[in-house]
DNA sequence: AAGACGGGGCT
DNA sequence: AGCCCAGTCTT
């Protein structure tokens, strides 16, 4: 395997690498643990472009634990809109209150304590570890993971147990104790920038003499990844009700997506159906039982609305209705002012956006 | 060990 | 359409 010479300069080669190539990103430029926290969070299977606006935001808003902690969650969500995985904000709210609570508004200092709050895995404990405390704790992210399969030409899946375990090894052995925040940051922006997914300029990689990916033409092909995510189709019909100045909303609660946002009132379905069909539903029957008059206000919006999982066949009802019921009356009640308040997922976005642009 | 969980960018 | 991204939690 490894010897330790060949270790060693490894590290200080991608050092001088990281010194010469790396970017200026906000969370470099402290060792204060509440900002690393926020940004490793935002930056859980998230681009650093897409995440860095929302990094600021929430420095913004919330510049210390005591100020997000003491935070209405609606108020947490809302900031996040937009950024996906949710549960990472719900955590991340849950975890400011812990701290706070548990640990007097200072942040823990040790990887155990570290590791065990919400939200806070292998890879970001790791990370707050070494760039927070300087502790020699090696990160195994995405980058990661691809630069260590082509540098050492290492086929195991990387989402299979045992891959899991050599990777995290090879990648502590290669670790410079001394200097583990450094190592680790230029570790993941080798990987960012040098050794991309894409078409990487190995003639450029200051390895490529010793890379055995390159060597062998494996680039393409490492690393390796057993499962493909497979795709379920949902269709969700939503019904978009106004009263006098009002709309109503529910809160999603349950284990599925967009757990705890706002949505219109919801019928789902096994297939995709028209209007016609809608009508029939019980669903629909009861939600407007007693109702004279509905009327439909626009023409319907429809969209397809993709997630890893899920491709959502999603269709937008308007109606007005001249009177209300006890079913209507137990959504929340909201203007359309005040509904941009409150937390809502990108395809509710995406319809009311559709709205602004019919009514303008 | 396998699924679920978002949204956007790139090929 | 498929894959990936500074992953984690649940089953």
């Amino acid at each position: 395997m490894l010897n330790p010479p060949t270790t060693r300069s490894f590290s200080n080669q991608l050092v001088q690498w990281f010194q010469e190539h790396k970017r200026d990103l906000p969370w470099r430029n402290t060792t204060n643990p509440y900002n690393i926290w926020l940004s490793e969070i935002i930056l859980q299977q998230t681009r650093v472009n897409q995440g860095l606006s929302y990094y600021e935001r929430f420095i913004e808003t919330f510049p210390t634990v005591n100020l997000l902690a003491q935070a209405d969650e609606n108020e947490v969500l809302k900031l996040w809109q937009g950024l996906g995985y949710y549960s990472r904000a719900r955590n991340l709210h849950a975890t400011a209150k812990t701290i706070v609570c548990d640990y007097k508004g200072v942040f823990p200092s040790t990887h155990k304590d570290i590791l065990a709050l919400k939200g806070i895995g292998a890879y970001t404990a790791a990370a707050i570890s070494s760039f927070a405390f300087n502790l020699p704790y090696a990160v195994v992210d995405g980058n990661v993971y691809r630069v260590l399969s082509r540098l050492y030409g290492i086929d195991t899946p990387i989402d299979s147990g045992s891959g899991q375990k050599a990777f995290a090894n090879l990648a502590h052995q290669l670790l410079n104790k001394n200097n583990p925040g450094l190592h680790n940051q230029a570790m993941m922006e080798f990987g960012a920038l040098q050794c991309t997914v894409g078409q990487p300029d190995c003639s450029l990689c200051p390895f490529n003499s010793s890379c055995v990916a390159y060597n062998q033409s494996l680039i393409h092909l490492l690393p390796v990844k057993k499962q493909k995510t497979k795709q379920r189709d949902r269709f969700f019909n939503y019904l978009c009700i106004l009263f006098e100045s009002s709309t109503y909303l529910q809160q999603r609660t349950g284990k599925d997506i967009w757990q705890n946002l706002y949505e219109f009132p919801l019928i789902e379905t096994t297939k995709a159906i028209s209007f016609e069909e809608l009508i029939k539903t019980k669903d629909y029957i009861t939600l407007f039982s007693e109702i004279d008059t509905i009327e439909i206000v626009t023409q319907e919006f429809t969209t397809k609305h993709l997630l890893s999982h899920q491709k959502i066949h999603a269709v937008f009802y308007t109606l007005r209705i001249n009177s209300i019921n006890k079913y209507i009356t137990k959504y929340v009640k909201t203007s359309f002012n005040n509904l941009y308040n409150l937390p809502i997922s990108r395809l509710t976005e995406i319809f009311i956006e559709s709205v602004k642009i019919i009514s303008d």
